[in-house]
DNA sequence: TCTGGGGTCCTAGGACCC
DNA sequence: TCTGGGGTCCTAGGACCC
């Protein structure tokens, strides 16, 4: 019966901020010739759409869209392409982040580009305080945003979903924090647009005549329940100006890592594959290492596309647990090495493969298995001097005899940008 | 020819135990 | 002809997010 609701706190105030076209506003930062021009980011290996800006989607550029379909756009409109260019929109991401933090007493990262704050107790109007958020990001970081504020998350993102429906009359700031001017919008919003609510559940909803986000509102809980889980009635609940999601203060540790990638070029042989899952490997060891985490269990994946015939599709994977947990980079590779070898098959064309360290434990604080073999002599001392080149010399200055010596695997990176937050050769000249 | 990567949470179902 | 029931743990898969 309990969807872990309660009844909202008396004053409490949730804003939703997140960036315009993320990713191509922070190209735009560093490259200001893009600013008013159809421009799209594409996936890694320029694959599809992942972010496009106002004048691309006029052109009907869809999110997700694959890249070579936009060839005759490219040559006809003028649409500029970027590869993506993650080291960027990291950098950015803190810049934007910390502007935001510098408004507001309480804040939580929730994405790259997604943040929430907590406005409960601020004197003033909060439609005002939610432009002095925007300007005062775009004076520091010069990347746009929207502002959405209401009484819980849900109600929080809607409301920044409405900012961006009428950006023009709304600044692109819409504050609602009273339930009737609220509901107007619910009748209006689509139930697609409700913060949880993806393709499969519209599909769902749709067949129960619930196509709004007012008659989600007003759906009932238990049925609700029932037929499409807990998360979902949260939803409603969420709706119904209650608080079932909390503000989510600072995470934990990730309970999950995971390092893959889809190649260049299809792969025929176990030996490229072995390349392949040595640096992944030796990518989740480091992020194990720098969150203070071990890999207790670990599953190695290879994959197909998923657009090959149904007799050539394959997906391959096994899982193994580690009796000493680790983020030793020789023996997480041994382990992920023997699992690939148990999986590979000839004659397949394999498009993808990765690793997921499927549960860590504390490096500090994890119980130790009595009959778990010792550790490897000064393996905590080998692998922090390894981590402090490569910190210094940039990744892949040092690195195991079977990492690939190209660190991009064959990806394809068409449409780079200039590297303006990570080389020296290629910061910003301002004349 | 060419269609991302990295997370989260929840649930169903099988294995196993007593 | 009869053929338990309930708990826990694990895994796979579904659905979501950005």
């Amino acid at each position: 019966m309990d969807a872990s609701q309660t009844d909202l706190t008396p004053g409490e105030i949730i804003g939703h901020v997140d960036c315009h076209s993320a990713y191509v506003s922070m190209h735009r930062v560093f490259e200001p010739k893009l600013i008013g021009k159809p421009v799209c980011v594409l996936s890694s290996n320029d694959g599809a759409v992942v972010s496009r800006s106002d004048e691309a989607k006029r052109l009907g550029v869809k999110i997700s869209q694959p890249a070579f379909e936009l060839r005759d756009l490219v040559d006809r409109h003028g649409l500029i392409l970027r590869s993506s260019n993650f080291p960027l929109y990291d950098c950015c991401s803190n810049r934007v982040m910390k502007a935001i933090s510098e408004c507001v007493p309480e804040m939580a990262v929730h994405s790259v580009d997604e943040a929430w704050v907590r406005l409960s107790g601020m004197r003033g109007n909060l439609e005002e305080i939610g432009r002095q958020i925007q300007a005062s990001v775009l004076k520091k970081t010069g990347i746009p945003t929207g502002v959405g504020i209401s009484r819980n998350k849900t109600t929080a993102k809607l409301c920044n979903w409405a900012s961006k429906k009428w950006k023009v009359k709304t600044g692109s700031v819409v504050a609602l924090i009273e339930r009737e001017r609220f509901e107007k919008l619910l009748d209006y919003a689509p139930a697609s647009e409700v913060w949880g609510i993806g393709a499969r559940l519209t599909e769902h909803l749709s067949a129960l005549n619930i196509t709004t986000a007012g008659q989600l509102s007003r759906a009932d809980p238990t049925f609700i329940r029932k037929h499409l889980g807990v998360t979902v009635e949260r939803t409603v609940h969420e709706l119904n100006w209650r608080q079932c999601f909390g503000f989510g203060e600072a995470p934990g540790p990730r309970k999950t890592l995971a390092s893959t990638r889809s190649f260049g070029r299809r792969i025929r042989d176990l030996h490229s594959l072995e390349v392949a899952i040595c640096f992944h490997s030796a990518k989740l060891c480091l992020k194990l290492r720098k969150q203070g985490s071990l890999a207790s269990a670990v599953r190695v994946f290879i994959n197909t596309s998923v657009f090959a015939t149904i007799d050539a599709r394959q997906n391959k994977s096994a899982g193994a647990v580690f009796i000493r947990p680790t983020s030793d980079t020789r023996e997480f590779t041994e382990a992920a090495i023997l699992l690939l070898r148990g999986i590979y098959r000839d004659g397949f064309d394999w498009a993808k493969a990765g690793i997921i360290v499927t549960e860590t434990v504390s490096e500090t604080g994890y119980i130790r298995d009595i009959f778990a073999p010792p550790e490897r002599p000064k393996s905590a001392q080998l692998m922090k001097t390894i981590d402090t080149i490569n910190r210094l010399g940039g990744p892949g200055t040092v690195r195991f005899g079977r990492e690939p010596a190209n660190r991009q695997l064959g990806v394809k990176h068409e449409f780079p940008s200039p590297k303006a937050t990570t080389s020296w050769g290629e910061i910003i000249n301002v004349k």
